[in-house]
DNA sequence: GCCTGGTTGTTATATTGTAACATCCAACTT
DNA sequence: AAGTTGGATGTTACAATATAACAACCAGGC
């Protein structure tokens, strides 16, 4: 990151991709060591191509994606593997775009907070606290007991604000 | 309602319900007639349907309902439907079930802020415009210009986590 | 070696959602 | 009234997403 940490929310942002796939994958190694869990490589590479991609990926693109490899693969063996990514928290699934995107702060217990461009696609993870106790605070009003949060927002991020008007 | 309007927003508690179909459908009328627009028969009777379940329904419940009205219909008929009623805010779509459930609120622009009980499956709908703000501010902070945002909550209902431990 | 539980492979199918085009109908125009 | 038009619905076919059920495999412990 270069710059104040919010512009460069978006992933168009010039920072070292790569190297967020790398530190992803470390940190996901580190969490199932910790917590006695098996990364295997079909999972570590569900994690990566998750991770390689810029937007949400949909599970049937990481299904092309195995295959590509070489690696034998139907529908099953996809969903498997990003339902243990999720239940780990090491991916959030967007239910709204029916994709799944890395999280960019695993093991830090959190809800999913989502900027969604409808523009170009991209979407940041946002990690507001105080948003979390809203609606915390919000749910014990009616004394439902939350299990889990989860904010979708749909709009346009500052890039596509200013491609608008534009032949876009 | 006969409480404080907490504790009984889950729709189990013992409201009036079909009061509150006939409020909604004629909601809509006027709400239709103010913005010009045609709430036919069909997307009456789905609006209906979909007001008269306890619970979110999914689009091919709302077509089974309507063949059992002996209308013909397929899929895009009540998609079209449900898509209008989306539209005009009559109805929310809750992507995390697939969906649709009725509005409490229309005409009021509002996100959708949704309490949803994994046990017995009913949904209340919030309307928490501090919760609104704090999602204003945090996209501000991004830049991000936001057009519409959701918030789906998941956990146990007052009732059901009374249920809880018991048999169930 | 053999059992055991978890992981993956494989086939088939269920569920959810759309594209494309035909038909119908209400409202407006002449 | 007859014609025109745009939106709404009917209809067929299909695409996209997700899961059930069972077989095969594999690592670790006995
Ligand atoms: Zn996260
Ligand atoms: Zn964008
Ligand atoms: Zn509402
Ligand atoms: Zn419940």
């Amino acid at each position: 990151m270069t710059d104040d940490g919010k512009s460069g929310l978006f992933p168009a942002g010039g920072h070292d991709h790569h190297a967020c796939v790398e530190a992803a994958l470390a940190s996901a190694e580190s969490l199932c060591r910790e917590r006695g869990l098996r990364l295997t490589p079909l999972r570590r590479r569900v994690l990566e191509l998750v991770w390689r991609s810029h937007c949400p990926v949909g599970a049937y693109a990481v299904l092309e994606d195995l295959r590509r490899d070489g690696r034998s693969a139907a529908p099953p063996t996809v969903y498997r593997a990003l339902d243990f990514l999720v239940q780990e928290r090491l991916v959030h699934r967007l239910p709204s775009l029916n994709a799944y995107i890395g999280c960019n702060e695993p093991g830090a217990p959190h809800c999913g907070q989502f900027l969604i461009c409808r523009h170009c696609g991209r979407v940041a993870e946002l990690h507001d606290h105080a948003l979390d106790r809203r609606i915390s605070a919000s749910a014990a009003d009616t004394r439902f007991r939350v299990e889990q949060a989860l904010v979708e927002v749909r709009g346009l991020c500052p890039r596509c604000q200013a491609a608008e008007g534009d032949g876009e």
